[in-house]
DNA sequence: TGAATGCCTTGATACAGATCAAACCCGCAG
DNA sequence: CTGCGGGTTTGATCTGTATCAAGGCATTCA
């Protein structure tokens, strides 16, 4: 099925979903084409692993569709998520040739990845890439340091509905509104992996999902399908600011 | 006497201290003097606020002598650091007008400006600063991500451990090896900025240094003053790898 | 010389979240 | 339909860290 999908996608850059998101947004057709050149498919079904830290990393990416993550394990299995990659996100680092996190796809998940060497030069000589990496980057290091709170100060509740306000915020295309104005979306993640993102263990998530929703804060159809009928009142358990601090 | 510093410094970029870590790093001799023309230095004295979170910022800084940090707060009083600045590390985001965190001195502090509107030029007409830039963006981000497995998975003494660790190894002036072969620095945070930094409170943060101290792990003269008698005692405090897992 | 202040330590107690354990739900292969 | 396994929920108990409270040690100020 993954590799259906994979028959399926165009590999014209021109209508590709990211397009006007990824590191190749501000490339110019001359650019594009550059890329083209160096640029390959792969995809993995949910759960497999993409890459095992420390392992050698010969290429660098950007996730098409499907969700991704990076993950650090201590040496007594402790797991900590560090990145929540979605489509757009770019997954590794020109100049370095092995991989610092374990990165796996959560989803059924499609990359376009360069090989990394032509990549390198090619930031040498096109400007755009390079630029728009380090809007990406600083993007990234902004988002690390709001995870940064929620993992030093938040409460579990708090945690938990940050995490739900991420999600349906973060990713467009999973989030619709109904008629009613509720917010509706699918759980990308098991409540292990939300466990893993959050810094708690699976079974404090599971009861504070079934709090949130004990609380009307959340609906729940199955396990991983959540309703949101009052977006602010979720923000208010966030414990952030109420202005969402919107920085340009 | 901060005052005094910043008349006794040199104003010539060729023996600036931090050279060749900085942004400026990379520049040759027609760069730096681009940069000599729209820089100036500022200081502030220990415990001076920088920027307040949301404030208009119309420049961009390195850390040139001294430490700073970056913290957010949340409305109820609840704080998290989410940056330390030691000497090179860069302030401000290109492209960004207003500061997204409190930037404080948490000792003297000398800072070398740049208005941000000519430092975004240069940005576009000279690759090697943009370069560099994402360079020590990059290495922020591994640090960040590093930072969020110690707030989100480790025990109080792992992280105290840690942040030891971690002072010794980055600010390679503030340490020392005696004849036998410790290691000797001096903190630069208090107990309350070393408890923000780590997701604690400064009741705990006491009582594990004192752990540690009595196991011998470390020996203390006074408050601020620490002696490692061995160093891979201390890593293995740490919880992380034995071995360093060193990436380039 | 004494009072005030800032930083730190230590003790007693409370509690949020971890841990251990059992059972549930549901899609699916036999 | 039945049994199985992965993901999930819920309950009982434990524990690490927070919280509340008091006191110590320097340094500065009056």
């Amino acid at each position: 099925m993954a590799t259906h999908d994979l028959q399926t996608l165009s590999h014209e850059c021109g209508d590709c979903p990211i397009r006007h998101r990824a590191v190749c947004a501000r490339c110019d057709s001359d650019e594009l084409e550059k890329l083209e050149q160096i640029k390959y498919y792969r995809s993995y079904q949910a759960g497999q692993t993409v890459i095992w830290s420390g392992d050698r990393m010969d290429f660098v990416a950007s996730v098409v569709t499907g969700i991704a993550t990076l993950t650090q394990t201590m040496e007594d299995g402790r797991r900590q998520m560090v990145g929540l990659l979605l489509p757009s996100d770019f997954v590794g680092r020109p100049g370095r040739s092995a991989a610092a996190y374990d990165v796996t796809a959560t989803t059924d998940l499609v990359m376009c990845c360069f090989r990394k060497k032509p990549f390198e030069e090619l930031m040498q000589s096109t400007p755009h890439v390079a630029q728009r990496l380090l809007e990406m980057t600083l993007d990234e290091l902004d988002a690390a340091r709001e995870w940064m709170l929620l993992l030093g100060r938040k409460t579990a509740r708090e945690k938990i509905a940050s995490l739900l306000a991420i999600i349906a915020r973060r990713d467009a295309h999973l989030k619709l509104r109904t008629a009613k104005g509720s917010l509706v979306f699918d759980l990308p993640l098991t409540r292990e992996e939300m466990a893993d993102y959050l810094g708690l263990t699976l079974e404090t998530v599971s009861r504070q999902v079934s709090a949130l929703k004990r609380d009307g804060v959340i609906e729940l159809e199955g396990k991983r399908h959540i309703v949101v009928p009052n977006f602010d009142r979720l923000l208010e358990e966030t414990g952030d600011d109420s202005d969402g601090g919107y920085l340009v």
